[in-house]
DNA sequence: GTGGATGCAAAGCTTTTGCATGCGG
DNA sequence: CCGCATGCAAAAGCTTTGCATCCAC
């Protein structure tokens, strides 16, 4: 099932290279695409060296310089992507619609552990911002011994499925949806709980209503993927998420509205709830920002976009309140 | 003036790498020490090629090998530290007081910026314990064009002066914590203003003295700074700090207070004051354990003493309004 | 048929190693 | 004096290049 994409990816990726190859008068041979294909079905960061000996198989007759001479064609067409584990050889990994990531590289092993970042990026955008440099490539590159390797007595979990980076991707984008909707839903719980104005409680149980029925939904979609990809939650973790941040944007307002209890007007109370979804808002829509490219990017901009229409209705709440507040004052019209 | 720290920064390494040298049954010999001496006193981030050329200068008798194996042994005993410029080959730079930091390096012109992100190290931190790996050493490394090297038109900045890296590094600091002081007054400003009990005011008030204090010593540290180091502002930042993390504690904190304006209670407005500065504190305290055993480490250390004290402060005033309304409430006893 | 591609071997790089000799503790 | 250190040269490991031949367009 995962092989039938994977086939397909395959062909597309092969079709690129063959029209980078066209659009550089160079020409497409046989050991090019033996190459390319062997590559593409590997698993894993090869070396130059491990890519000769794994097309070898195919071709006996194959040049060492060849597969030199193609992985730097592949590189600069976007299909290969160079990596360094500062082992002294440098290492090739699929150019797929991955965000770019960083390493964890064992030291003990040499496997490679990839994650995903958006803080990273920010970062790098930050300092380069500062430093006025304009940046070509950036890597992070984490060196350590890994979860494995560490005692052998510890358990040895079979070498997980390999699954779709795309699936991992959304099961990982779904845990960080999931998590949100429930910060969601304790803050609305919480904020009904201390509204005095029944009007405004009105509008946050709405809200909380909202927010339940989007993380049902979420759970639907949760339970599917599962269903559908057993053992995929053994699969390491991709994207990295830095849960503080829904902490910043959620429970710090929370405490706010149980310390001051039903001292809130209605409009005061609408407006933070305003601010926080606006916040969520902007907050998911740069996270889309950091994907470049990729699949990732869509997930987090839908994302955003939800977060914009809880903050319209809520607008819409205040608007109407604002509005009968006015008729109210100015009867005489 | 600095040069005299230098020697004796050198004389301390010197004596570094012969107590390794001893300790592992190993000899000093003239040319270690020639090595060792000359990689102190060069500049910026060499090879061992680079490295040999210089101190062939002072002995034309010097062989390769020596140069590796020498490096070998420093960088093992701490004196130099390795990076890798993806340029083919290995590169060393001084392993001084200097917490571990990281490089933008110029693609064009070669040359390395160094900077430090705490945020970095947490962030490293975070993703180690996510992945359960024991980490060695990490790396993150940008690649770009940098200022000079953007358009030769540009204002080509005369070379700065080499300051020490302390010095750097305090002013980094201090601008920092002034920025952070800074804050801390537009705070208490906003709370003494937006207080309708006069004795919370005037604790915000007597608080804000405090900052206000605080920032004052501040500014002549920096214009000692200045005055002994003039040009310093020019040398390239080290020390990349992340102001959100302050907006974070503090003006959150205040939008909340504009927006309630006189709705806390004393009591309430005095436990959000405590909070801040508790959080401001733990903030620093994480903030200075990023350094490992620098001297920034006690700088801001130093730093999260203080918001302790105001702590203790604002708390002392609580306890005082406390114990006089419980008096007030049971006066029977 | 022609210009790029291939395979082989040789060379280029940085870094390491072997070994006779030198010298520090 | 013992044993590590040095200098030289050779080798090792990865990558690139030169060149005669081959083959894709």
């Amino acid at each position: 099932m995962a092989n039938q994409t994977q086939r397909e990816e395959i062909e597309k990726q092969l079709s690129a290279f063959t029209r980078y190859l066209r659009e550089n008068g160079l020409k497409m041979t046989r050991q090019r695409e033996l190459l390319v294909r062997t590559f593409l079905d590997a698993e894993g960061h090869l070396s130059a060296e491990e890519l000769f000996e794994l097309t070898r198989r195919r071709d006996a007759k194959l040049g060492y310089a060849t597969v030199f001479r193609t992985l730097k064609a592949m590189v600069e067409c976007g299909v290969a992507r160079e990596t360094d584990f500062s082992d002294g050889r440098t290492r090739f990994e699929k150019h797929l619609r991955k965000p770019d990531h960083h390493h964890i590289v064992c030291q003990s092993c040499g496997k490679a552990i990839e994650f995903f970042s958006p803080e990273l990026e920010e970062l790098e955008e930050r300092i380069v911002a500062r430093y006025h440099v304009k940046p070509i490539r950036q890597k992070f590159q984490i060196y350590g011994i890994c979860e494995d390797c560490q005692g052998p007595e510890s358990k040895k979990k079979k070498e997980s499925e390999n699954y779709d980076a795309d699936l991992i991707f959304a099961r990982d984008a779904l845990r960080i949806a999931m998590e949100t909707e429930q910060r969601g839903v304790t803050f609305y719980t919480t904020a009904a709980e201390n509204s005095t104005h029944p009007s405004t409680r009105r509008a946050f149980l709405d809200m909380l209503e909202e927010e339940k029925g989007h993380f049902r939904h979420l759970e639907v979609e949760w339970n599917r993927l599962l269903k559908e990809n057993p053992g995929i939650t053994d699969a390491p973790v991709f994207l990295h998420f830095d849960f503080d941040a829904l902490q910043r944007i959620f429970p710090s307002r929370e405490a706010v509205l149980r310390k001051i209890k039903g001292n809130l007007s209605e409009v005061e109370a609408l407006e933070m709830a305003m601010d926080m979804e606006l916040e969520a808002y902007s907050f998911f829509n740069e996270y889309a920002e950091k994907f470049k490219d990729t699949k990732g990017r869509d997930i987090f901009l839908q994302f955003a976009e939800e977060e914009q229409e809880h903050y319209q209705l809520i607008k819409r709440e205040l608007d109407r309140l604002q509005e009968s507040e006015a008729t109210a004052k100015i009867p005489k019209e």
